[in-house]
DNA sequence: CTGTTAGCGCCTTCAG
DNA sequence: CTGAAGGCGCTAACAG
């Protein structure tokens, strides 16, 4: 990059990028045929073990990295996955991603990252550009999918697993857990310890939802009719469950516990509690989701559902990997549970 | 999916892939020639509207999805971007990824993420993997990569951007910021502010170090020599935070002003100073680094380092994108600089 | 504005 | 164990 020669003068100084080696010229330079050099590569077994060495010699003086692009067109196999997120800062999808990433990346798969944004419809205008890179395969982030996508998807053929959520009517394959279930745990648990006047911080995103939905089914079933609940953006911050529980108090209620959707919604709530001398657990019992990073060293320690975030990664990965690779199809429908882990906040 | 009908006795009942539609297929059911679908999709303005419309019709019918693979074969471009960064989980990096795959999708272009994991030396293992797809340009976290690295990722001929650091030597671009200056400009902030006994956590993490190194030569400038240190993981957590500041007391050392190599531990030194009944500000500073989310929320407020981590993405992206269209080469050294936040714990 | 020709770099298939 | 032929699906370059 530093002193470049200057050039012959030339009409188009343009750099046309300097066609890098192929296999034809470690070939050459080997003194072998093309296809030994990419069995060298692909499928090692099948050479002398002199020739390998000899190849691999060539290898390294031309500096050859292979074409995959190529490869891939005649194999029909690309050794890429595709994940389609909405965003990364959703704090669970990071882990889940990393989960992934190594999983695929320890089998010599790579991740193609496409994040598709808000609302989940946005989805299906990547999709197209997604697959024209063969993808060996797609993992989906949650069950909801328009038909366009689904249709999509099947169409491909190629293995597919959604996740984070359950569902009986997979696209093809999925490794969740069932969110409803989770809300009704939460609405049980906090009933068991002797919470009756519920509120709930909740961000409007469709997986959410579902807990809600979960946990106020079972409140319902108690005779609690009357669940005060404040609605706040996809995207949840600890300044919005401040607020939250500002405007639940606002409302002249009294409350013995807070659900929230997301343990940093429940941190806001903590703070926020603090501040106004609330004590928690005593007055106030708060409850979150996820299992944070965090979690475990607010003040008091945040009581929350526990999700293996990571694991989902792999399982996803797995999944995946068994058709790939040929084997038997996994089974369709993964189950990876969560659980309540209690802290000092209820 | 669902009802695959019986297939007519066969040795081999593996499901070769379904031949998808080719760019053939299309042209043949529109009454054209192959090139003319080409291109409707890669440069319309040459075609008549009719044709236009013709070819949009067949496309639709065959759920024609082109194949990539073969077009950047041929054209020599991918409008693939690989990212080359160690693990999302570091907080820093996932908002400087949303920005890098939003500019990039909004231009066309894809990203494919290598995580390579800690240490470093890491990233050279997955560089020709990465490479072998024939991405349009490279990003990669920070400024220390081996030689073998920047030279494998010279000889690629194609633009590649550092990242979150400065340096003068860029493999080919930059876009950072001097991570001396930032633990400089801290250590000033705290003197200005008559602190004078100074405690560090600092995660162990190469960028981090120039921090510390900035910050010390500061101090040692005023004839503060003595800066007890605690080093932490590459992986800062809210409870290696807390145990810092306890190791840090445990020392039997006096101190009024902690400095920590992210919100993350800070946060976890306000905490343990909670838990302790030691007031901050009054009786210990602390100062944290990244301006997080939730850094505005702790109790107090942290002062802190604020960076525009996604924009950062967004540069980098801008940057290759100029060179990628074949437009003029960027500024190869680009600083976005940083903020001290004041907020209530200085 | 549309078509023809020729190959991108590699791997599959079949032959030695 | 090694090689020759052929083509994957597409687009650059050149004609018309």
């Amino acid at each position: 990059m530093p002193d470049t020669p200057p050039e012959p003068l030339s009409v188009d100084a343009g750099n046309p990028r300097p066609r890098s080696a192929t296999i034809k010229d470690v070939a050459r330079l080997a003194g072998l045929s093309p296809i030994t050099v990419s069995r060298v590569l692909n499928n090692p077994a099948a050479v002398r073990p002199e020739t390998i060495a000899r190849v691999r010699e060539a290898i390294a003086q031309t500096g050859y990295i292979p074409n995959l692009l190529a490869g891939s067109l005649v194999s029909g196999r690309s050794r890429l996955v595709a994940a389609i997120i909405p965003r990364l800062s959703n704090s669970m999808l990071v882990d889940f991603v990393q989960g992934l990433s190594d999983q695929l990346e320890a089998r010599g798969y790579q991740l193609l990252l496409g994040l598709s944004g808000y609302p989940v419809e946005q989805e299906e205008k990547l999709l197209p550009a997604i697959l024209s890179r063969r993808p060996d395969g797609v993992v989906l982030s949650g069950t909801d999918h328009s038909d366009e996508t689904r249709q999509i998807l099947q169409a491909a053929g190629i293995p597919i697993v959604e996740t984070w959520d359950l569902t009986a009517n997979p696209v093809d394959m999925v490794v969740g857990l069932s969110q409803e279930e989770v809300g009704a745990a939460m609405a049980r648990f906090l009933l068991g310890k002797g919470r009756r006047r519920f509120g709930m911080i909740w961000a409007c995103d469709k997986r959410a939802r579902k807990r809600y939905d979960g946990a106020m089914a079972v409140l319902r079933a108690q005779g609690i009719e009357l669940v005060p609940t404040v609605e706040v953006s996809k995207f949840p911050t600890m300044g919005l469950g401040r607020l939250g529980l500002s405007e639940l108090l606002a409302g002249g209620e009294a409350f013995d516990a807070v659900m929230c959707s997301s343990d940093t919604l429940a941190q806001g709530v903590l703070t926020e509690a603090a501040a106004r001398g609330i004590s928690v657990p005593q007055q106030l019992a708060v409850m979150g989701f996820g299992d944070f990073d965090f979690s475990e060293h607010t003040m008091p320690p945040l009581s929350t559902i526990r999700v293996d975030k990571r694991r989902i990664g792999v399982l996803a990965a797995n999944a995946l990997l068994a058709r790939m690779d040929g084997g038997q199809p996994a089974q369709r429908v993964i189950d990876v549970g969560f659980e309540i882990v209690e802290r000092g906040t209820t």
